[in-house]
DNA sequence: AGCCTGATGACAGTCAATGACATCAGCGTC
DNA sequence: GACGCTGATGTCATTGACTGTCATCAGGCT
């Protein structure tokens, strides 16, 4: 056993997601989320660059799964394929037990514009890597990040629907979202 | 004459943005921009919500602006062409004078993810407002959504080549936009 | 045993943001 | 023309996010 509590980041984003949601996320101040989790100020910040960082940790994680999928999708696969592709290998991030914790992020997030402006700049982020994936395949640049953004109201939508629906798998839910963007290009 | 200079949100914006040039966002201090503009800090706060805002003055006039081009559209235009509409609204504000201010403005955002986050929110809300303008048209709900989004990223297109080419109307840059976007739904 | 490393604590400092109260030119009112 | 009201501003105090710097110390390496 180490000097310290193990996962110390683990135990700092369970004492955020506790206390945001109890008393909001203005109302609760660093000190206290360190305090929680038996550490200092100080060390929240070596941790997350800033208090809000705390709600989306794990999220390079997701983007490296993602794009990890897109570059494994056959090269025959066009561009929206391969980014259903990429989307549907974060099932595996996006299962069962998280979903509990999953609903009680977003209901934080949805309160607080602050963290809504990091998470559109998380998912513009994602757009802009998707479109490097797909140029890495041979498209187009501006086909590249058309389908990218896209593949982003792709990923919305069934994130969205998992969150929802608590028998339904975030890999189907990609699956009814290509399947409505494809008839929605067609009308 | 009144008892204050006029304009003290414009000296403001004004003075932020020539700090911002010279020192960068960050290391420039909400004091040193008021003390420019011949103010105090607390009264910058009273002018905007918060440091960012400053360098977003005058959106809402835009999305008023843009709005009101969609609700003038006449009945028969289709959801995209009542977006068009709107968009060309706001040649009235980008007209060849406040370029150069303009260019100094982008410069600055793309120095900063943090003025990128809120740049993006911008985007979201205006986003959110088309699909309400095209909602009241009668057009149903998701659909407003996605032509909304798609408006958006028309939007885009049309300012970088306004900003760009010296000559190049924004009115002009939006009828670009969305033929280029009709073309990629056809291919 | 001695040294190094890496995660943490302790402490001081800067700056964004807010609340409370004071000021005072210009305005209309009587 | 004094009188009071209004609204934009100034002043002061405070909180809390974030940063720089140095100290600490268990565990691993030699």
């Amino acid at each position: 056993m180490g000097r310290w509590e193990p996962d110390a980041a683990g135990r700092l984003q369970q004492a955020a997601l506790e206390l945001f949601g109890q008393r909001g996320y203005e109302q609760t101040t660093v000190a206290e989320i360190a305090e929680r989790a038996g550490l200092t100020e100080r060390t929240f910040f070596r941790h997350f660059a800033d208090k809000r960082e705390v709600l989306f940790r794990g999220s390079e994680e997701l983007q490296r799964l993602i794009v990890g999928g897109v570059d494994d999708a056959p090269a025959s696969a066009t561009p929206i394929e391969a980014i259903a592709n990429g989307l549907r290998a974060a099932d595996a991030i996006f299962d069962a037990e998280r979903r509990p914790h999953s609903l009680k992020r977003r209901s934080v997030i949805e309160a607080n514009p602050e963290l809504q402006e990091r998470e559109l700049i998380k998912l513009a982020t994602l757009a802009a890597v998707l479109a490097d994936a797909l140029r890495r395949r041979g498209v187009e640049d501006s086909a590249a990040r058309l389908t990218a953004d896209a593949g982003i109201a792709v990923f919305r939508f069934a994130f969205e629907r998992w969150q929802r629906d608590a028998d339904q798998r975030f890999e189907d839910a990609v699956q009814d979202g290509v399947e409505r963007l494809r008839a929605l290009a067609r009308a």
